[in-house]
DNA sequence: GGAGGTGTTCATTTTAGATTGAACAAAGAG
DNA sequence: CTCTTTGTTCAATCTAAAATGAACACCTCC
């Protein structure tokens, strides 16, 4: 593994833990990105020293997330990948697989604390809590407004 | 605690998970976020059943974060905190604390980069990798516009 | 059918980092 | 100066989640 390889994947290991993905993920995208031809899952594994399980399930979240593309061999039955580098699909998949569901579950949580809220006794604390409630609410608005136009920029 | 408090700091500790901030700073911001009056420290210990440290500690880096303000009373030397709900200041301390300082440091590790790939030998490898770091370069920039923007759009 | 190659699953182990709590300032009050 | 109240620090502990690897499916070629 030259230098440049590993400085490469260590910049995607810190990239991904501020996404809140595993370090593996990192490596894995950061090999892949940086390697001028697909590898197969055992050169993952022995590239990078990781498990095949690591490997595996490396694999299939980042091709969940459209980051990495499978390419099939043709003299092999073997799998073969590489790094997709899009910027607006790697956004895309993030968004649609890690923040999306967030923002709805926070949806549904809302709406069952507008129940909570009004079935409390004192007016004035009602008063607030509706207000708190609102404010939660407008954040969510802001939230979905607010995904749409972040992919619409980084699209190059 | 509130059947409504619970689950509101339910969905502060499911946020800051999301930003990849601890458990406690959620509960700690979603206690003051739902209570109508500042609390103590000694205020969130009882009520979250979590230690001093933890409050300490996450009260400061609310405090870093532009989440929490610190109120002083009148008769007494003791601190009270109150969250900060307005949006604009809780993204742009976010960004300043968590998200620059990875971009920053990206940057430079970007820089450090360039000087590898220039000293690899096949030719059309080092065109490969010359290609790969521009393409890191690319996306960092689009990072650094697209922060002022956030800000922008989310400040109410 | 079976032998070898390829990838997946998941119970166990490991690890990063969050939490604890006791020791330690700091700052009044008496 | 000493005692109390309030908050901080940080080594030790705990825990949630990531990594491991052996067992297991699934091909497919003979």
């Amino acid at each position: 593994m030259g230098a440049l390889e590993a400085q490469v994947i260590q910049i995607f290991v810190d990239g991904v833990k501020v996404l809140g993905l595993p370090r593996s993920f990192g490596e894995i995208y950061g090999l892949l990105f940086i390697t001028p031809k697909p590898l197969s899952l055992d050169d993952l594994v022995e590239r990078l020293g990781i498990s095949k399980g690591s490997a595996s399930q490396g694999l299939r979240s980042l091709k969940g997330l459209g980051a990495v593309r499978e390419t099939t061999a043709e003299n092999s039955r073997r799998c073969y990948y590489e790094a997709d580098i899009e910027l607006k699909r790697l956004v895309g998949g993030f968004i649609r697989e890690q923040v999306r569901p967030h923002l709805e579950s926070g949806q549904s949580k809302i709406g069952r604390l507008k129940k909570s809220a009004a079935e409390d006794e004192s007016p004035e604390l009602r008063e607030f809590y509706r207000g708190r409630v609102k404010q939660l609410e407008h954040w969510m608005q802001k939230g979905r407004f607010v995904l749409p136009l972040l992919q619409k920029v980084l699209g190059e």
